[in-house]
DNA sequence: CAAGATTCCTGGGGGC
DNA sequence: TGCCCCCAGGAATCTT
């Protein structure tokens, strides 16, 4: 399941086999694809055609390659205005590759390049994933202090459609202290908040729960008993968690997760509570107990992370 | 308005 | 061996 650190490896991948190339035509082969671009597959199509893309940025679990017209000169501020924004869902890949390789069997949108070479494809056999072409906004989490010019690049801009995402840990822009003033006037459990992206970007569910297996804290804390210290040490786990996972290429169960070469990460070996029941806590021995929430399942030890007496779900 | 429930989707795997 | 059912879960959209 792509999380921020799986979805920084394709973000990478596709700086480095994307960027500066001009996109020759686009195909949907799924309208599902891309249901939330709103003008329909033709649209969309045709805003890709022509099109020179600029180095892959990302926010969260979603990333977005900025697009520029090549034939625009001087004159212009240079800046871009639209983007190619993907979010990978829960199955979704953006694999890189020969154009001529055989179709992949839930090829789902092919991108092919003016220069004939490697093209892009998006596969995704859940199609819960999406792909669309979306204006740029101004970035309400950016920095005002950006150095000057960097607007070429469409840095401080993210895409209208995730304006309401907020900045992930990893950021630059990420603000702890709004962070855990956020955090602690919600009225929910502490995983509800993680999972929740317009708090914190970039965390699901296997992350919420190593971040929570650092922290010692039990999923069903209430967010407003939160000491600043112990919201302190959740965000720190998170961080922790995650740029290990990066370090080694993300985690992977299955050939479901790959990065834009169709390799996996390896991180899976590392986790501590995720997908852990009945195994010894790496702290403690404790078996390490499966509970069901939001129609999922949650992973924590008892003995580390005890169940607060007053649950919040 | 905020919190919680519902919804979308497909193939692998377990049970019988 | 085959079939049925459950399970994985991100986030928009809904209901309360």
């Amino acid at each position: 399941m792509p999380e921020l650190p799986e979805v920084e490896v394709v973000r990478r991948g596709l700086e480095r086999w994307t960027a500066g190339r001009t996109i020759a035509s686009a195909e949907v082969l799924h309208p599902r694809a891309v249901r939330r671009h709103a003008a329909g597959p033709a649209d969309f199509a045709a805003r890709l055609a022509g099109r020179a893309v600029l180095p892959p940025r990302r926010r969260g679990k979603y990333m977005w390659l900025p697009l520029r017209d090549p034939e625009a000169g001087p004159g212009r501020d240079g800046a871009p205005a639209e983007a190619l924004l993907a979010h990978l869902g829960m199955s979704g890949q953006l694999l890189v590759g020969e154009p001529g390789r055989e179709r992949e069997k839930h090829l789902r949108v092919r991108v092919a390049f003016t220069d004939g070479g490697h093209d892009l494809r998006f596969v995704d056999q859940r199609t819960f994933g999406h792909l669309l072409v979306a204006d740029l906004a101004p970035d309400t989490y950016a920095h005002a202090d950006d150095a000057p010019g960097a607007a070429k690049n469409g840095e401080g801009l993210v895409p209208e459609p995730i304006v309401h995402i907020a900045a992930d840990p990893l950021e630059d822009a990420f603000d702890e202290e709004a962070f855990v003033r956020a955090l602690r006037r919600r009225k929910t459990g502490i995983k509800r908040a993680l999972l929740d992206q317009s708090l914190i970007s970039g965390v699901g569910n296997i992350y919420a729960d190593e971040a929570l297996w650092r922290a010692r804290l039990h999923w069903a804390r209430p967010t407003e008993t939160l000491t600043r210290a112990e919201a302190l040490r959740v965000l720190e786990g998170a961080r922790e968690v995650m740029g290990a996972a990066l370090a080694v290429g993300g985690t992977s169960f299955d050939s479901l997760y790959v990065d834009v070469n169709g390799d996996s990460g390896y991180f899976e070996r590392s986790l501590d509570a995720y997908g852990r029941r009945d195994e010894p806590c790496r702290r403690c021995g404790t078996p390490i107990r499966r509970d069901e929430f939001m129609n999922r399942s949650s992973y924590t030890c008892p003995t580390c992370q005890p169940r607060p007496r007053r649950a919040r779900y």
